[in-house]
DNA sequence: CTGAAAGCGCTTACAG
DNA sequence: CTGAAAGCGCTTACAG
């Protein structure tokens, strides 16, 4: 590998001269430049950026802490993060703690979380990232889950309730209500709902937003509408039988996520029963498969793409820390939307 | 951030044998070990890799590049590679191409490819990485795509010709001899088969492993039972109301992607007809949404883990030139695995 | 067992 | 406009 001081020695200046032609800093004469921006060519230059590292004490490598890789949510999500690091010149060093793969959906088991994170952030460190993205699994506080660190560290479909930190997210209870406002505006009144397990975040939030969108247009809640599933296909399936065991049953479901979706819809056509024909269903997440499912399924789409730019833009900001009011924190919410398919119809 | 030269003056000793206490170099006596253990837990002290980098030239980073994260093969690769990464103290610097939003799966535009992937080695490079794993989309040689690289690289859901090069792939003609095995021995003997893009490696290989399995068997091979998709939804869909108009229609399909195979089972269900009651249906790729179909879906599983384990490893045995004997070449096969689901049902 | 010194490949005041 | 020199935070022969 050609070193600066091998262009300095073949060009005859000193490697002075040379980093100030490379970098664009400082006055160098046109012909000495040009000399040297010749002899780079010849010997394939490539900046050893380890070495401009250390004497610049600038990284220009943030740290993505994914929960889990394989989880739907965070391929896109890394993805978004992707597109704004490289244009503004930022490698990533991702860490994958394989989480799903380690203990599941147990979000309680955080011992390993608590195990876990201080080594993965100190390899960050010790490599000198300039700043940090995590990337949860599921929307939940992770403030005890990560010890505070040194450089500027953003959530992203998780939060943290420790000021100064930021994080980003979506808006669960907007969402729940634009997709049930979407029902009654198709006519629909009796609207069941099932949701996933209660001690979550999203859950609550969502279904907060289904009883406002009921509220605000007059639709009466009827409590017999609500069942409280566990995010998997099974259990849409099973609410769904129970919630027509109500004397006057649904006309719509929605889910709280596309699996309960799936379920639902599987449950109805058990039944006898066709969807969307006797009963609209609407899932949650945009989960690829909904596309391809039989009937396609409605839903609300997270924005991930956006949330891992976000992330990255909020991140950007820490690092060049602009005017220090504007310094963003707390809680940001992107707004999810709907897409429209096959499962849905007006009453 | 506390330097060896802290801990040294701190614990008055040398930056020397303060650098031979935390590599575990060299002899030093007990008690200045533990001295110097001592200031470095109060200090807090992390080692700057950047630093250390310079001086062993030695980065302990791997780069990885994908195509596209957001691609479904993809995330379980990586998740393989970091597992194999993590075991073995190597970081990975993470490049995305992001090439399916750019230029969706049409492999002729190679330019876009021949533009970026230099910029993206280069930069590799630039950052001093040991070696590069490089994730492809889909099944091809890419060694037109991608220049000769200084470290060694390997390839992985994708090939090259290059001598000296290696790449990690799957075993398609077993796989698809197998799927297809697998209906015959449930009594099969009409198998129709939903064939992706001709012009494909895996179209090719998949097609063949049909065939072989006919051939072995002495099931007569009747081209009226063959058709060609594009890997869409909507082509496994049509195609297979065309094999529904030949005079002795099969009673088993194998589709050649899962995507097929969901539409192969819509036009099924829309001409009256019950999967698997009436025909079984066979995927390829195990996609997440087979299993949560309806129903769900019996399909071969890539072995993807395996696969980015397996690339990581080959890597890291060219790093660590093992006897020049052993030296990793050619094309690694791994075989894929039949997923039984509800969509195959005996004779 | 311990330390002084050189050096990894860069950048950057500073002097001329 | 150009160069000599110091230094970023480490490691590692080498000498003692």
């Amino acid at each position: 590998m050609a070193r600066i001081k091998d262009i300095a020695t073949q060009s005859g200046v000193s490697t002075a001269t040379v980093s100030h032609v490379l970098n664009n800093t400082g006055r160098v004469g046109v012909e000495t430049r040009e000399k040297v921006l010749k002899v780079a060519a010849e010997l394939n230059y490539k900046t050893n950026k380890i070495a401009k590292s250390l004497k610049t004490q600038r990284s220009y490598v943030i740290g993505v802490i994914v929960e889990d890789l394989t989880v739907f949510n965070t391929p896109e999500i890394c993805d978004g993060i992707n597109e704004f690091a490289e244009e503004k010149g930022y490698s990533i060093s991702l860490v994958n703690l394989r989480l799903f793969k380690r203990i599941g959906t147990d979000f309680t088991k955080t011992d390993v979380l608590k195990e876990m994170i201080p080594k993965v952030i100190d390899q960050l460190m010790e490599n000198q990232v300039e700043g940090i993205i995590y990337i949860g699994n599921h929307p939940r506080d992770v403030t005890e889950d990560i010890p505070p660190v040194s450089v500027p560290i953003v959530y992203t479909y998780c939060y943290t309730t420790r000021e100064d930190d930021c994080s980003v997210n979506y808006d669960d209870k907007s969402a729940a209500y634009e997709a049930t406002k979407y029902l009654i505006d198709l006519g629909h009144e009796k609207i069941g709902l099932i949701s996933g397990l209660i001690n979550s975040i999203p859950s609550h939030d969502r279904f907060y937003g289904y009883q406002t969108a009921l509220a605000e247009n007059e639709v009466l809640f009827d409590p017999g509408y609500i069942r409280t599933g566990d995010w998997k296909i099974d259990s849409g399936y099973e609410m769904t039988k129970e919630l027509f065991t109500h004397p006057d049953p649904p006309t719509a479901i929605v889910a709280l996520n596309d699996l309960m979706a799936a379920g639902a819809i599987k449950a109805i056509q058990e039944m006898g029963m066709s969807v969307p024909e006797d009963v609209s269903v609407i899932g949650f997440d945009n989960r690829e498969f909904t596309a391809f499912y039989s009937p396609s399924i409605t839903t609300m789409a997270i924005p991930l793409h956006e949330m891992g730019e976000k992330a990255m833009d909020v991140l950007f900001q820490f690092i060049h820390k602009t005017g220090s009011s504007e310094q963003p924190n707390g809680n940001v919410q992107l707004s999810c939307t709907l897409v429209k398919r096959e499962s849905v119809k007006a009453r």
